[in-house]
DNA sequence: GCCAACGTTGGC
DNA sequence: GCCAACGTTGGC
């Protein structure tokens, strides 16, 4: 099984909007590195850390899985009306696709960058790297342990 | 294949 | 809103 950190706007697609719906697709990865780690490296039930990105305290929010056995193509990208509109990805030879993720739970205590960047041990998070965009990136078992036991969680 | 211009991400 | 870092595009 691996782990994972998945980043989403709260203005975007909020863990409270996980939470209620229970699962989503995970649409709008427009980055080959990410499109890559979820088509060929996600398996159903690996863990995933849930991330608000650009807002104003940065956190791991919540707890998901994968939950789809495969990628489909990301119908976004032939929505013109859609933000995640590609032309360059017919539907004859899609170009991206998603996931499906399934809510676990929300941290009574969320994680935020500034702890992460300040717990020895942490380090070598990708997330903390300057210049790591990647919207979704590998986590260590290692660090995925100790991101948990911040958050109060049991493993 | 090089690289300048441009667009995006995301912390601050 | 700023801007550093990075990815993509497209002319050559």
């Amino acid at each position: 099984m691996k782990y994972w950190l998945m980043k989403s706007e709260p203005e975007s697609y909020s863990v409270d909007r996980l939470a209620k719906e229970g699962k989503t697709f995970w649409e709008g990865v427009r980055n080959y590195q990410a499109r890559n780690f979820m088509m060929n490296e996600m398996k159903k039930g690996d863990k995933i850390l849930f991330y608000h990105s650009n807002t104003a305290e940065p956190a791991v929010v919540g707890l998901a899985e994968v939950c789809a056995e495969e990628c489909v193509p990301d119908f976004t990208s032939w929505d013109k009306s859609s933000r995640y509109y590609d032309p360059k990805s017919p539907k004859e030879k899609p170009r991206w696709f998603m996931t499906e993720v399934r809510f676990v739970k929300k941290l009574d205590k969320p994680v935020t960058l500034k702890d992460i960047k300040n717990m020895p041990g942490l380090e070598g998070m990708k997330l903390v790297r300057k210049g790591m965009r990647l919207s979704v990136q590998p986590v260590t078992a290692e660090e995925y342990a100790v991101i948990l036991e911040m958050a109060g969680e049991k493993a």
